[in-house]
DNA sequence: GCATGATCATGC
DNA sequence: GCATGATCATGC
């Protein structure tokens, strides 16, 4: 053991890492339990430095920060990060909210050797192996992106909105809640609502792409060669100019696209962004959690089709609470991409593209609500209301019920079901067509209406 | 023209 | 075979 971390140099550091490469956590410390906590440890018996929450990196002279995360195998053999990399506490009182440079992120976090991990399910924590490790700098276009991510987090801040921050507010760098537990509250200072703590935090889908990167030769295919220098959306909205205005059919040929497929338009998207593969496949929209959506605005901005997103189980959602559903993580965490094409003289056009996440309040609220409501139908077995011509009309939450989203099929044909946890009172069925949320058309509507 | 159930087309 | 994105169809 090392008696003052701190002080090493970077060349100290690394010899040291090295060495960790393919040993477990109790080759390292008899104090591991089951509980992890593998930061700590290895910070302290292997790098001798005391547990601290200073605003310096762990290595001080080195400028070097240390992390320890997991990372596992998928079944279809992939990596992905376990979890996000949580990283500093921001203390919205005393964060600097006009330099990103002097902000308590940057400070701490600019260098940071990250140590991986191995997490599998069936092993005991202490069996866990080291396998990797990076010393990891952002590059400049990640660099650029995060600097926006920040502005976006010291907004909220500034406008006294930080109990309103959302992970999916931003693309790299995120707010997660960090805390004793998720409801931990404190001041902030321009709102006299209390916030969840945050803590800075690179995501679990940016995590999953350094990985990637790092530990496997898989090539993937970035949007950006260019340097981004007017943030993200709009780089990409000036890349994609010269084809505002053009029908389906005319991208369809401009760009050789021949398909019939519903996802077209995210087809005709990645080739006018000059990718080979699809843009949800790029690199920035892996790591930024990005799906594509089209939206199509009929004559005076009508927005005609609510929109479908992944069904959910019936048996899933009685066993989840709210703010551990599947459902709220999925909103929480996935940023949107529209791609608008709006009807003009009888015929769709290419218009513009809109990045957006569905705004913290009205998850926690309107769809919380939805879910809720939801849940306590399956509970209840009160699903079919009656069948009007063959149709299975239900209790589930309609558009009338609040201006953001419903529950409706979603599903290959009304045969397409999940089983119900609890028997249907009125048929008696055990099973029903599958459902998922959708966002109103009119939501939608007013969302790519001028006024926002 | 709206509300809501039903279904289509493709790729993995 | 199914998940996903997207749109259709019908009754009121």
């Amino acid at each position: 053991m090392i008696k003052n971390g701190r002080s090493l140099s970077k060349e100290e550091i690394l010899v040291i890492a090295d060495s960790l490469r393919g040993i477990t956590f109790k080759e390292i410390s008899y104090k591991i339990g089951n509980k992890g906590g593998f930061g700590l440890v290895i910070e302290e018996e292997v790098f001798g430095i005391n547990a601290n929450s200073k605003p310096e990196p762990d290595f001080q002279d080195a400028n070097i920060e240390l992390k320890v995360t997991p990372y596992k195998k998928n079944k279809n053999g992939t990596l992905s990060a376990k979890e996000r990399l949580v990283l500093n506490i921001i203390n919205y009182n005393n964060e600097n909210l006009h330099d990103f440079y002097q902000s308590s992120f940057w400070k701490k976090n600019e260098t940071m050797l990250i140590i991986f991990y191995l997490f599998e399910e069936d092993k005991e924590k202490r069996d866990f192996m080291i396998t990797n490790h990076l010393l990891h700098q952002f590059s400049e276009n990640d660099l650029q992106i995060i600097k926006d991510d920040w502005q976006t987090i010291v907004s909220k801040i500034e406008n006294g909105e930080a109990h309103n921050i959302s992970e999916s507010d931003t693309l790299y760098l995120g707010a997660c809640t960090k805390g004793v537990n998720s409801q931990s509250l404190v001041t902030q200072p321009f709102s006299t609502f209390p916030a969840k703590q945050r803590a800075y935090s690179l995501k679990t889908t940016y995590m999953t792409q350094l990985i990637r990167k790092l530990m496997t030769k898989e090539k993937i295919e970035t949007i950006f060669k260019e340097k981004i220098e007017s943030g993200f959306e709009n780089q990409m909205r000036i890349r994609l100019r010269r084809f505002f205005g053009k029908t389906q059919d005319e991208l369809k040929s401009m760009l050789n696209v021949v398909s019939n497929a519903k996802n077209i338009n995210e087809l005709l998207l990645s080739r006018m962004l000059g990718l080979k593969g699809k843009v949800s496949k790029s690199e920035e929209f892996l790591k930024a959690n990005i799906v594509p959506k089209t939206v199509r605005v009929e004559e005076y901005g009508r927005v005609i089709e609510s929109m479908s997103f992944p069904t959910f189980e019936f048996s899933q959602i009685v066993n989840e609470t709210w703010d551990d559903s599947e459902t709220r993580d999925y909103f929480e965490r996935t940023k949107f991409l529209f791609i608008i094409f709006k009807k003009v003289n009888e015929v769709y056009v290419f218009s513009d593209i809109k990045l957006w996440n569905l705004p913290l309040r009205y998850l926690d609220n309107q769809v919380k609500d939805t879910w809720e409501t939801t849940k306590k139908l399956i509970c209840e077995g009160k699903i079919v209301k009656e069948i009007k011509n063959g149709r299975k009309m239900t209790y589930f939450p309609d558009k009338k019920d609040n201006g953001i989203c419903h529950v409706r099929p979603h599903a290959k044909n009304a045969n397409d079901t999940y089983d119900l946890p609890v028997r249907d009172v009125l048929t008696g069925a055990i099973k029903h067509t599958k459902q998922c949320f959708w966002l109103n058309n009119t939501y939608i509507m007013f969302l790519v209406s001028n006024e926002n």
